[in-house]
DNA sequence: TAGATTAGCTTACAGATGTACGCTCAAATA
DNA sequence: TATTTGAGCGTACATCTGTAAGCTAATCTA
């Protein structure tokens, strides 16, 4: 790569880091300006234009960097897990580590996820779908249950994770310790329950 | 009440309607700008300050109205569940039913939930209390739920409904019907997982 | 009825925002 | 080496924002 290459895809960075810099519990994306960002990222303003359209631009970069984590995530967790242990706690644990070392690639897809902008929810719903389907798969192969059954319930449990993953970026060590607590025997009812009724199904 | 004093309440009213009515899919509160509100609402900028500190300050009076609605939905409910029939059911068609009526009351409250004001966050989460707290209450006295396990349940539950809510919001009819029947099923498997868990752990 | 109160208005201002335009000068290319 | 390209900059401008100050006229109060 030439040096000048280099150097443009330098700032790029520094563009899309000094984004996320600025995220936290009081500062969404969408509340973001173009000229914040380009001050923290030691620019012009105007010379943001040479790396993004817009910051909606900047944005899905950033909501396809969390998919990337996201990703990298559920590797992670299906490696611990085929070391053995319990699956449900051990993909809690992992979900809870990455979101304690990325709090801010989460705080992207969370908020983004329920925002104002339909390319961004779009976005985010297909990194979660990614989510589901795998978890779908997964079900469906690791046990009897049926595509429709399998589906609800991997929708249900990847909802209770996002919703705690929210709830748990602002809180401290402890109560997160609860909360995941929690999270692990909801998760459970999910699973069990979602037995039953295909048993249920199948014996009628 | 005197001539005064209710022609301030009604433009009081003016500008919390103004506020609801620019809500959208694509308009978050916090997108929007006093001086909209105001025009909106057919007065100049500064007289909005008769009326209310600032834009947090109508926020939260609007949070809390959403949470009347949300008591009065639960009321109602309640009405209807007496009346026989499941329970879950009803109160899933309650609640869309509810939404459908009202989509811009809960555009505030769902997306508020996680927003980037705290003393939103907490009033919806208060807000969000009061359901979960019903819910465990009428929990505990219908089943042998201990209390950790009733609580984690009608959180899950509680989730699933809002989270299915604030998917619903934007979509067509269809959709909407498809998505409440999933909800469902998957209510049922956090009720019968719980009841499966709190059997487990008695016979122990 | 005389005086006090106040909802709503107009005017005004300082600050922030997105972005158009044109320049510079280092790097890439021929 | 001579020419082209393009990342980054400074200046500039129209637009929007929140809100301060002070006026008016209708209502309330004594």
């Amino acid at each position: 790569m030439g040096i000048r290459a280099q150097q443009k895809e330098k700032t790029r960075r520094a563009l899309v880091d000094a984004a996320f810099n600025q995220l936290s519990a009081e500062r969404s994306f969408s509340s973001l300006s173009l000229r914040e960002v380009a001050r923290e990222a030691n620019i012009a303003p105007t010379s943001f234009y040479r790396h993004f359209k817009d910051m909606n631009e900047l944005g899905l970069t950033m909501v396809d960097e969390g998919g990337l984590t996201l990703r990298q995530m559920m590797r992670k967790g299906r490696q611990r897990a085929e070391a053995g242990g319990s699956l449900i706690r051990i993909s809690v644990e992992t979900f809870m580590e990455v979101l304690d070392s990325n709090p801010n690639v989460f705080r992207i897809l969370l908020h983004e996820r329920s925002g104002t902008s339909a390319p961004f929810r779009g976005a985010v719903a297909r990194e979660i779908e990614h989510f589901i389907s795998e978890l779908v798969h997964y079900t469906e192969t690791t046990t009897n249950r049926s595509h429709d059954l399998a589906r609800a319930q991997a929708e249900a449990l990847v909802t209770l994770v996002f919703n705690a993953g929210a709830a748990a970026l602002d809180m401290k060590r402890a109560d997160r310790k609860a909360l995941a607590e929690r999270l692990v025997i909801q998760l459970r009812m999910i699973a069990k329950g979602a037995e039953v009724i295909q048993e249920k199904q199948d014996n009628r």
